[in-house]
DNA sequence: TCCATACATTTTGATGTCGAACTATTTGAT
DNA sequence: ATCAAATAGTTCGACATCAAAATGTATGGA
C-alpha cells in the first residue's frame, strides 16, 4: 500500500508526540483532503461549462426536486448549506443569467418561489450527465465493492453525527 | 442500515433522471457532508480554547515539524493549503497574539522563518491532546476495523487523484 | 379589529480569501 | 561584474460569505 501526504503528517506527530493516538487525524485529515481534491476537480469541470460550482448546486437542487413543490430561497439556502443572505445574491445572479425564474408566492407574499427556466433546465440536464461521468472518473481507482464500502462507511459516520434525513 | 440525507437526494435523481448512474454522488456528496460536519465540530471545539481553526492549523503545522528545519510563510501556506497572501495575514495575527515568532532568515533575506513561542508551544501541546480525543468521539460510531477500512479507502482515493506525499 | 409575535427575505457592515501587481533579494548566464 | 529572470513576501482591489439589523408579510389571541 502506497503512502499519502497524511501518512507523513502522522509520522511527524508520532515522532513529536508519541504519547498521542493520532489515528483519528488519519481519517478526518484524509476526509478534508479528499473533499478538497474533489471540489477542485468539480470547479475545473464546471468552469468548462461556464458555470461556478455554486451555480450548478442551485440548479441541480431545483432540478432534482422539480416534481415536488417549488422551492423558496430559504429552502434552497438550507439545502445547499449556506446562509439566506448568500442565497439572495445567488438567486439574483442566476435570474440575471436567465437560468432561473423568481416570483412572489401569491398565497404567501413573504416568500418567493424559484424555478428553472427552460434554458436553466436544458443546461442542468446536459451538465449533470457529464458531471456524474466526471465523478466516476475520480472514483475509478476504487473497485465496485470498495466504492460501496466507502459509501456505507461515510453514511455510518454521517448518521452517527446527526446528519440524517431532512425533517 | 439507516438512511441519510444523501440517500434522499439519490432517490430524487433516480426519479427525475432514471437514465443516470448517480452512485458517484453517493460517495462524493457524503464526502462533502462528512467534511462539513467534522469542520463545524472542530470549529466549535477550537472556540472553547479561544482559537479559530486556522490558528490551530498553523500552530499544529509548526509543532509537528518542530524538529525539522524552521518553516517559512510560503511553506506554511502550501502545507495548510491557502495562498501566500492569506498566510501573511495569519502570521501577522499570530505574532500579535504572541503565539509565534517571525524573523528574517539571515542566510536568505528574502524569506522569513516562523517558529512557535514558548506560549504557542504550550498552547498547541495542550490543545492537540483534547483535539484528538474530540476527533475520536466523532468516530465512535465506527468500529476499529471500520475506521481502518475508511482510512485505507480514503488513502486509495487520494493516491488515485494525485494527492501523494509532498516532494 | 388590533397588535404582538413569528416568519421570509434583503440590506448592511465586517471579515477573510484570492489573484495580480509590487518590492526586495538572490541566482545564473554572459 | 552585470543584468535578466526567478523567488519570497506584502499590498491592493474585488468579491463572497456571514451575522445582525431592517423590511415587509402573515398569524393568532384578546
Amino acid at each position: 500500500m502506497d503512502r499519502d501526504a497524511v501518512d507523513t503528517i502522522l509520522d511527524q506527530w508520532n515522532r513529536e508526540r508519541p504519547d498521542l493516538d493520532v489515528s483519528s487525524m488519519g481519517i478526518l485529515g484524509r476526509l478534508a483532503r479528499a473533499n478538497r481534491l474533489a471540489s477542485l476537480d468539480v470547479q475545473k469541470f464546471m468552469n468548462q461549462f461556464g458555470l461556478e460550482p455554486w451555480e450548478f448546486d442551485v440548479l441541480a437542487t431545483l432540478r432534482r426536486s422539480a416534481t415536488e413543490a417549488p422551492l423558496t430561497p430559504g429552502q434552497l439556502a438550507s439545502l445547499t448549506m449556506i446562509g439566506s443572505a448568500a442565497m439572495t445574491n445567488r438567486v439574483d445572479r442566476l435570474v440575471n443569467r436567465g437560468l432561473i425564474h423568481r416570483e412572489t408566492n401569491p398565497g404567501n407574499r413573504r416568500q418567493l418561489l424559484v424555478s428553472l427556466t427552460p434554458e436553466g433546465l436544458a443546461l442542468v440536464d446536459e451538465v449533470v450527465e457529464h458531471h456524474v461521468e466526471n465523478q466516476q472518473k475520480m472514483l475509478d481507482g476504487l473497485s465496485k465493492t470498495e466504492r460501496t464500502q466507502l459509501a456505507n462507511l461515510l453514511r455510518k459516520f454521517l448518521l452517527a453525527n446527526n446528519d440524517g434525513e431532512p425533517s
